[in-house]
RNA sequence: GCUGGCGUGGCGCAAUUGGUAGCGCACCUGUCUUGUAAACAGGCGGUUGUCGGUUCGAGUCCGACCGUCAGCUCCA
């Protein structure tokens, strides 16, 4: 027989379930107080703080520090000193909000002035201070009426309550990460409203914050932290919004576990394909041009010629027809296709010619479908794919522009295929898979869909009916595919609905690749037509589609993707000959000759530095093959091979050795 | 576009409280060159992003512009 002054609860850890009777004030902290990796628990699914006394039946879970619910924890407790250490030093500050967010969190202040990198320092002393103290973190229940009145001073946070009920956590999870959710929802949940306290040894309140919670015990649970950088931010991230100053930190279990984080940041940074187009010679951005108006090096010619032939081939393989169309045009033809009226800040501004306007063009699609309109089109014709790479110009704002991928002026792979809407399915289908196989080709393996649809904003044209069967097609299709798919709300284009394939960065921004749009509004606008089978003329589906997407983005990802040592097929130089000592250099050039009779993009070193330099020189360029040769190998007429990660292969036959590395270029397999 | 940081020879960096710009690599020249990540010596190169201002004097201070970095907003 159970006491009446027990609980009985259930103990969820590791998969395995415990029955446990414990007295009825019990709490999390008396089951888990001692483990400092237990942040929380989580009772019915519902995180709660550690000091929560149970109820009978309770399921309760412990959240552990290194989970993802455990890290969101305990950066959300991190934000919470932050914020204490910022109001402590700035008593203007007005609080915005505060949540935890990939690696870390952030929080949103209203300042007279913007931080300073000394105020960072000084904060994050501040900080050291209030974790070495222990505070408390503690919840209250408070009711809207209690809370304006206690946060009379906080204007953001009044307009949080006002809005209370908007949020809706159960589409993002508790802390909606990954962005998606409302982050304010981390302040105010849809019901009650709780504030929490951290509270010093003597029980006084240090600071507090309106906030859902939970928190971490107390802030000596937070062993590992850093502020980061600070920022302008948007309020609620509308640009009509005051703009606050955000306040980015980093918290993590460990000490350790911190260094590995800034490590990760530190050798991310080193593939930077800003830095690596200058150190690997591949391109570069010349002041003189003007912001995000790259210019391609020899070496990194080759890359882009490498991918362009690829790319051309394979659309013709695939049943396109190459096409080429100028860079401007008279600006009716964008009023026509509608970018005109609706992306006009995205173009160059319009140049005065003979009384005219004339416009670089964004896009290529309004000039293919002069192409298309040249004359009569029959359904025999259809799918009708046309191909090319246009060079587009957009006028991206100043702060946006991003090395290689985000520029003003780019190279799109670009085709368009009109089909009947019957074919539609299918040449969506046809276009992702030759998306997919171009990635695969290109080493490209971690990248996920967007199904970008519209929203009810009036930026979208053409009729709901249209819309949704755009956008089912590209759903079935997507879905069928087995990739995952993203959904991306109000992010579509004007005219249509699209499929894109997003890859990450090796700082894990990502950005779109290659696009699949359907299009129904342009053909309409342009009046294309057809002629159908029974005679009758009909209107066709557009879809539009680039497979790299643009090919200086794509350029930028690769650099990213092979920190810079591509497979030996896209190497600007695949093999590098090194003499022992100059005598040998006739003998390699022999050699060398044989490679570039096969294709090979191989040169011989023949200046006066000795072998060890050039061996230097040949890794420092990342080149797939060095090639070395000195007496024993001329007598046998073989060579040494010295590969990228140093190990080496002597006396190679030179047949062999050719063999070798045009089979590996063949393959295109990295080495 | 917004907020903040930064801007020194091709690259990476240095220059005490404002006092007339240094180093390494690269480059050029010469001598060297036999086994897997830097031979030695000499030399060329910047008036410090641009323009304007303060000052006897500015790379160092102020302003505008350009570029760049981070974030925000945006991304047909």
């Amino acid at each position: 027989m159970r006491n009446v002054s027990s609980l009985s609860i259930t103990l969820v850890r590791d998969d395995a379930r415990e029955q446990r009777d414990v007295e009825t004030t019990t709490t999390g902290l008396d089951l888990f107080g001692t483990d400092r990796t237990v942040v929380a628990v989580r009772v019915g699914g519902e995180l709660r703080d550690l000091d929560r006394p149970f109820a009978d039946g309770d399921v309760v879970e412990p959240v552990l520090i290194d989970s993802p619910d455990g890290l969101a924890i305990l950066r959300h407790s991190a934000a919470h000193v932050a914020a204490q250490a910022v109001q402590a030093r700035h008593a203007d500050a007005k609080l915005g909000i505060g949540p935890p967010i990939v690696d870390g969190f952030y929080y949103d202040f209203d300042v007279a002035e913007p931080f300073t990198p000394d105020d960072l320092r000084e904060l994050e002393k501040a900080m050291q201070r209030i974790v070495k103290e222990r505070q408390r973190f503690r919840r209250r229940e408070v009711s809207d009426e209690e809370a304006r009145a206690e946060l009379a001073d906080e204007p953001y946070k009044l307009e949080l309550i006002a809005d209370k009920g908007s949020a809706t956590p159960e589409a993002t999870g508790p802390y909606g990460l990954e962005g998606g959710g409302d982050a304010a929802s981390v302040e105010v949940g849809a019901g009650q409203l709780t504030i929490y306290d951290n509270l010093k040894r003597d029980d006084s309140v240090a600071w507090r914050d309106l906030c859902r919670g939970p928190h971490v015990p107390h802030t000596g649970y937070i062993p590992a932290f850093a502020l980061t950088r600070n920022s302008a931010a948007y309020w609620r991230g509308d640009q009509a919004n005051a703009q606050l100053q955000r306040l980015y930190g980093t918290a993590w279990p460990s000490r350790e576990a911190l260094k590995a984080y800034q490590t990760r940041l530190e050798e991310a940074a080193k593939r930077d394909h800003r830095k690596l187009g200058v150190e690997l010679d591949l391109f570069s951005f010349p002041d003189e041009l003007g912001s995000g108006l790259p210019v391609f090096h020899p070496r990194g010619g080759v890359l882009k010629r490498e991918m362009e032939d690829y790319v051309r081939r394979r659309h013709i393989e695939e049943g396109f027809s190459y096409v080429g169309t100028p860079h401007i045009s008279k600006e009716g033809l964008f009023h026509t296709s509608g970018h005109l009226p609706y992306y006009a800040d995205g173009m160059f501004p319009p140049m005065d010619v003979e009384g005219g306007n004339y416009h670089l063009k964004a896009m290529n699609c309004p000039m293919h479908n002069l192409i298309f309109r040249s004359r009569g089109r029959s359904y025999r014709e259809l799918p009708l794919r046309l191909f090319e790479f246009g060079s587009v110009y957009r006028y991206e704002k100043s702060g946006v522009v991003h090395g290689l991928t985000r520029v003003r002026g780019m190279t799109q792979d670009d085709s368009h295929s009109y089909v009947t809407p019957e074919q539609a399915p299918g040449e969506i289908e046809h276009l992702l898979n030759f998306v997919t196989g171009l990635l695969r080709d290109f080493g490209l393996t971690d990248y996920y869909l967007e199904l970008s649809t519209r929203d009810d904003s009036d930026k979208f044209i053409g009729s709901d009916q249209e819309w949704a069967v755009a956008t089912q097609v590209l759903q079935d299709v997507a879905t069928r595919s087995g990739i995952e798919l993203v959904p991306d709300p109000g992010g579509a284009a004007y005219y249509g609905p699209k499929i894109s394939v997003q890859i990450r960065d090796a700082i894990g921004r990502s950005w779109q690749m290659s696009t699949i749009q359907y299009d129904f509004n342009q053909p309409a606008r342009f009046g294309l037509e057809y002629q159908a089978a029974d005679g009758t003329r009909q209107q066709p589906v557009m879809i539009h589609s680039a497979k790299f997407g643009s090919i200086e983005r794509f350029i930028g990802v690769l650099v990213e993707h092979y920190a810079g040592a591509f497979p030996p097929w896209l190497a600007p130089v695949q093999v590098v000959g090194i003499p022992v000592a100059d005598e040998f250099g006739d003998y390699l050039e022999e050699v060398f000759a044989g490679l570039r009779a096969a294709g090979v993009r191989a040169e011989v070193d023949h200046s006066d530095d000795r072998m060890q330099k050039k061996i230097r020189n040949a890794q420092k360029a990342k080149v797939p093959y060095q090639l070395i040769a000195g007496g024993d190998d001329r007598d046998a007429g073989a060579v040494s091979f010295r590969y990228r990660d140093g190990t080496q292969k002597n006396g190679v036959p030179v047949a062999d050795a050719v063999a070798e590395i045009t089979g590996a270029i063949a393959r295109r397999t990295q080495v």
